[in-house]
DNA sequence: AAAGTCTATTGATCTACATCAATGACTTAA
DNA sequence: TTAAGTCATTGATGTAGATCAATAGACTTT
């Protein structure tokens, strides 16, 4: 049952058998439903979900228009940084594009591990590294490449995603319009 | 020397006495020119800095043009995270918008600081949580607002940064072009 | 099988903003 | 004081991608 999650947290920080033993059953296990709604905008984001098996989604509305902010497939950890760490109204919903099973952790939960030990801390301090880094690239491609160049780059490096993702929400991911995405692979096609 | 980083740090995690006395002597104090470079794109970043007085900005470049991806202020914290963190080769710039007196502490001694406490370590994982929520919602900003709007919210949370910074690196950092927000303003002003 | 619902594609048009070019205001150097 | 840079402004034009609209294939429901 946990083996995925210890395997993926090993991977960032090695922890004691006994931290282990503390930590395991502060993680809480769920399930979603396909389209099921997880987190509303507006509303207090209190937990990290780290996903088993499934993908889950952020995302907000400009206008009526949903615009994808990621989308999270299983061994991915993530929570609404934001409204988590500042415990303000989020700007996004999560919902989730798959059945989907997930342990979640409470953010005071997770305040209690990470100041259990300096390896727990330290595990927590490279989540939020790792997703630091990961959020400016993607921030930087989306300012400094064109919806084609943004387009090869995920199939590039997150081909698995096509396989279970309809088109217009990879559009939406990249930022722009399943008709713009239509032409670009057209395009590339031809 | 030491007390508006004293403050800073304090207001984010409170240290012992112990602590503070093995972590200030990790800083090394430097002072930028105007204009000097400090990180050089494709070099890898092993500092994080503190500025103390001056501006700093971070920025790469689109074809032959500049973009600006972050200014940092006084009492700002902040590296270039996917070189810093990741060990990658720098995709962005740093130089010294003014002349500016910075503390500055290599990755080597922040790992052996964070590693010494809980209170350290807790201090390094909300400096990288606070910054991920920070440009998770730049990068909201940049995908969902435009240029007018990014214009007002920016005069209104930070006008600060408008008394000491050229226009067209406001707008660079705004994501258009000098021309286009010398457009938005007369716009907003007429 | 028929009917309704999604999704992807294609075409026509529109728009925010970029690019290119010229000008005037300010600053700095000789 | 003049000359040479900078920087902000304004105008003319170009373009990536949005929006609107229509069509067709694939899935689901009955």
């Amino acid at each position: 049952m946990y083996d995925a999650l210890k395997q993926t947290f090993n991977r960032i920080a090695p922890l004691s058998d006994a931290d282990w033993a503390f930590g395991l059953p502060l993680f809480k296990y769920v399930e979603y439903k396909k389209g099921e709604l997880i987190l509303r905008e507006g509303e207090v984001h209190h937990h990290s979900i780290f996903v088993i098996a499934g993908a889950l989604r952020i995302y907000n509305f400009n206008g009526n228009k949903e615009s994808i902010r990621n989308i999270f497939l299983e061994n991915s950890m993530f929570n609404e940084s934001g409204s988590y760490y500042l415990k303000k109204p989020s700007l996004f919903n999560i919902d989730a594009i798959e059945a989907t099973k997930a342990f979640i952790m409470h953010r005071n939960d997770a305040e209690v591990l990470f100041s259990r030990s300096v390896q727990l801390a330290t595990l927590g301090r490279r989540f939020a590294e790792y997703a630091l880094a990961t959020v400016v690239e993607r921030n930087n491609e989306l300012t400094s490449m064109d919806g084609k160049a943004r387009y090869l780059k995920l199939l590039k490096e997150k081909p698995h995603v096509f396989q279970r993702v309809p088109q217009y929400m990879i559009a939406s991911y990249l930022g722009i319009t399943p008709e713009a995405l239509s032409r670009i692979r057209k395009e590339i096609a031809g």
